[in-house]
DNA sequence: TGGTGTGAATTCCTTCACAGCG
DNA sequence: CGCTGTGAAGGAATTCACACCA
């Protein structure tokens, strides 16, 4: 039992590290646009919401990128982290279901921030199908395999009702994606070695409630965060 | 001297079985609708796709609604799950921004499962106030705070472009909002007591091609074929 | 001096393993 | 029995606090 893993592996990153890098990334990208050449921790913190430690240590996971005394370099610090987020490459994208969400979706100007490119919208409505949407043609269902050969499509969207979600699922992993973003709302099975990551509007505003009501609920003030301490 | 309040929170539900519950209710209402009356932490579990153990811990925050040697009424534990989350009761939801994004919200059916109503839909675009979406009229955002007081909102979606989005959630602070949705990719700055939850689609994309990166890169770090169990 | 980088302490979450009840 | 509920162990993430260096 004297395995020694305190080191977070040379390639291994947090998690909840992970989760944060493309958060520090847009504060960054905002600062640099505003022209600022270095930031500190603290401020940098700051702009993105998290506290500086966190912050100091989520970097340390990259490398020693600051500098003791001044802070970080905002362009080398967007850098490093666009290259360890892996946008320093493109990734083909292909959305399916092309309702308002896939609009939305196709729509959303510079995709975060390039990295990404939507290269099929698909859908299974012939009402829809042969649309232009976003400056691309609506796709049929059917050529998913294809297209996602041919396009090298590495993360796949579903934007479609529940019902079709779990379908086209089967459909990306099959034609050998490995990455997975779903809007519908439904647990998707895939194989070990597929990433799903889901993002639901209906969960998120359930939790809303809960603290909503637990905020009711303790009628009186604002101590409804603080210690109880009797 | 400074002893440090050890406990922030008395009588609450660790976040992260918050986060988990509203799937877990939306797994009781499948099997609900198949007619299945009772359910075994294990086949939960499966449905919801977490373990066994996880759940039923997260299960006994809430209280012993189960039956050793049986499992979980169904209905029983969904009317549990409900309460706890504040679905009971009905929140009104506030969405400003009626591009894609907002009709795909506003058109979301059922609001993921009751517990929800839409009050209102604003924009400032004039050219889309006044348009009839999911059976509303959409409003001016000048009406903002009218409306919040009116029909008592108490989530307000943010569904705007990034350069609105700050503004928008300050006149829903002032207004007296104290839970919000933000879809738009900034970092909302409130005052303590309101609670922001963000849906943020490109953070999304850069974790995933983060990890598809780290698949790509195959050698050194095979952590995700881990799972070679089975 | 000012601010990074990091061991150590702390808190939070997950998983194990099994006592005990229906 | 079978399955829940839960102490206890194990891990992960956060925060503290300060050594150390540009």
């Amino acid at each position: 039992m004297t395995r020694r893993p305190p080191r977070p592996r040379e390639r291994g990153i947090p998690e909840a590290t992970v989760a944060r890098l493309p958060l520090y990334l847009r504060a960054l990208q905002a600062l640099d646009e505003r022209g600022t050449p270095t930031v500190s921790s603290e401020e940098l913190a700051s702009v993105a919401g998290v506290n500086s430690a966190k912050l100091r240590k989520d970097l340390s996971h990259l490398g020693s990128y600051g500098t003791r005394g001044v802070g970080y370099d905002v362009e080398y610090l967007i850098y490093q982290i666009s290259r360890e987020l892996g946008l320093t490459q493109d990734w083909s994208v292909a959305i399916v279901g092309v309702g308002n969400l896939g609009r939305a979706l196709a729509n959303y100007g510079g995709f975060g921030t390039r990295g990404f490119r939507i290269a099929a919208l698909l859908d299974a409505d012939p009402a829809v199908v042969g649309d232009a949407v976003a400056g691309l043609r609506v796709g049929h269902i059917d050529s998913l395999e294809e297209v996602v050969a041919r396009e090298h499509v590495s993360i796949g969207v579903i934007a479609t009702p529940a019902a079709a979600a779990q379908g086209v699922c089967d459909r990306f992993v099959g034609a050998g994606v490995t990455s997975v973003l779903n809007f519908a709302p439904v647990v998707l099975n895939v194989p070990d070695g597929v990433d799903v990551r889901k993002v639901d509007l209906s969960i998120e505003l359930q939790i809303l409630a809960f603290h909503e009501q637990r905020k009711a609920d303790g009628r009186g003030g604002p101590e409804w965060i603080e210690a109880l301490e009797a």
